[in-house]
DNA sequence: AAAAAACCTGACCAAATGGTCAAAATGAGC
DNA sequence: GCTCATTTTGACCATTTGGTCAGGTTTTTT
C-alpha cells in the first residue's frame, strides 16, 4: 500500500481504533483517568498492550481522543434546543434528547463528569470556546422568551444547570438509581416517566403551558392549592 | 497512659486524625480513589507518609472513614425535609441546605459523586439500607402531599431525584459553573438567585404555592401565556 | 525516676504501570 | 517472489506507590 492518501485511513487501522476507543471509554467511565491503565484497556479491546501504544502513543492522547468524541456526541444533542422557537418544543425536545443520551451512552456522560470533577485538565479549552458560546447564546433566547412574555421570569443560565444536572444524573448516578430501583435499571416505561417528570416539572417551573393534556389523567387547569 | 477509657482518643491522636481527614477528603475529591496518593495526603496534612500509616492502616481505611463522615453530613441536611409538613416549607428548607452544603463543603459532594460514579465500592451497603429507606420514607410524604391535594400529580422520586441533581451539581460541576461564570466563582447574591430560582422552578412545577412575594419585583399571580 | 504506652520517621520493598524496543509477521504493489 | 510499509507482540525498563519496619522520641502513669 504503498501509495496511499495520506489522510486516508487503512481498514484494519480504522476498526483498531474504533475497539481501542470504545474501551477506553468504558474503562475511563469505570475508573477515571488515573484508575484506568493501559493494560485493561488493551485487554477489553482484544489486543496486546503494546499494540495499543502503536495506534495511540500515550495514555493522555487516547484519553483526549475519548473525551473529544464525547464533545461532539453533546454538541449534536445540544442542537435539538434549535428545533422550535417555541419553548415548549425546544424544551421539550432538549430535555428529551438529553436524556435518551444518558440512557444510551452512560459512558460518555461519566467521563465527562469524572473530567469536570478533576477540573477539566484536557477540556478546559473547550468549556471556554465551544460551552461558552453555546451557553451563552442559549440564554439568550430563554431572555428573549422572558421578554416576549412567553415564560415567568427566570435566570437563563440556572435553569440550563438544572436541566443539564438532572439529564445527566441519570447516566452519573445510574447506579444510585438502580440501587434504589431494586438493584434493576429503570424500565421502559418507567425511564418514560421520568422523563416526563422532568419535563414537567421544569415548563411548569417557568410557566410554559404544558403540551396539550397528554396524560391519561388529565391535570388540573390550575394548580392544586394547599387549602385542602 | 496505661488506664485511658478505650473509646478516648488522646487529643494528639484527634489533632493529627483530624488533619489527615481534612487533607484526605480535599485529595480524594480532586483526584478520585486511585488518582489519590497516601505520599500527596501525608504532604498536605503536613506529616511523613509513615505517620499517616500509624493512624490509618491502609489508604481504603482512610477513604471509608472519609465517606462515612460525608454520609453523615449528608443526612444532617436530610433532615430539614421534616421541619415541615407544608410542602413549600418543607422543600424549601430542603434545597436551601443542600445548596448551602454544595457552596460550603463541596470537596465532600465530589468524593460522593466519584464513589457513585466508580458504582459505590465502598457504600453499597448505605446506598441499600440507610439511603433506601430515606427514600421511601419521603417519597411517602411526598405522595401524600398529591393525595392530599397539596400538590400537582408528581412521581416522587423522579422529583427527588431532581432536586439532588441539581443542588449537588453546584459542588460537583462548580468547576464548570466557575469557567462559565467567566473564571469566578459565583458570589453571595448570584449564589442566592441560584438557590432562588432552583426552589422557584420546583415548587412552581409541582404546583406548590411559591412563598407570598418574597421579590422586589413581584410575581405575576398568574403564569405569563404565550399569547404575547 | 523508671517503666510503659503512644507517637514519629527515614529507609526500604514488592507490585503495578506507562511506555520502549527489536524482531517478527503480514500484506499490497510491482 | 521481491520489496517495503504497516502491523503485531513478548520482553523489558524506569518510575510510582501502598505499605512495612526497626529504631528513635515523647508523653503518661505509677
Amino acid at each position: 500500500m504503498r501509495a496511499r492518501d495520506k489522510t486516508q485511513k487503512s481498514a484494519v487501522r480504522e476498526e483498531n481504533e474504533r475497539a481501542i476507543l470504545k474501551a477506553a471509554e468504558e474503562v475511563f467511565a469505570e475508573r477515571g483517568f488515573r484508575g484506568a491503565t493501559t493494560g485493561v484497556i488493551a485487554d477489553r479491546a482484544g489486543i496486546p498492550k503494546a499494540n495499543l501504544h502503536y495506534y495511540f502513543p500515550t495514555k493522555e492522547a487516547l484519553y483526549r481522543r475519548v473525551v473529544e468524541h464525547i464533545f461532539n456526541v453533546w454538541l449534536d444533542a445540544a442542537n435539538t434546543f434549535d428545533e422550535s422557537d417555541d419553548p415548549v418544543e425546544a424544551l421539550t425536545a432538549y430535555i428529551s434528547a438529553k436524556m435518551d443520551i444518558s440512557r444510551a451512552h452512560p459512558m460518555g456522560s461519566k467521563v465527562w463528569a469524572n473530567e469536570i470533577l478533576h477540573k477539566a485538565p484536557v477540556i478546559q479549552d473547550y468549556l471556554e470556546t465551544t460551552l461558552r458560546d453555546w451557553t451563552a447564546s442559549r440564554a439568550a433566547v430563554i431572555d428573549r422568551w422572558v421578554a416576549e412574555g412567553k415564560i415567568a421570569p427566570v435566570n437563563a443560565r440556572y435553569l440550563l444547570y438544572m436541566i443539564w444536572a438532572t439529564t445527566q444524573h441519570y447516566a452519573d448516578f445510574n447506579h444510585q438509581i438502580d440501587t434504589l430501583n431494586g438493584g434493576a435499571p429503570l424500565d421502559d416505561a418507567q425511564f418514560e416517566d421520568a422523563k416526563k417528570t422532568v419535563i414537567g416539572i421544569v415548563l411548569a417551573g417557568i410557566g410554559a403551558r404544558p403540551p396539550a393534556a397528554p396524560s391519561p389523567a388529565p391535570a388540573p387547569a390550575e394548580p392544586a392549592r394547599a387549602e385542602a
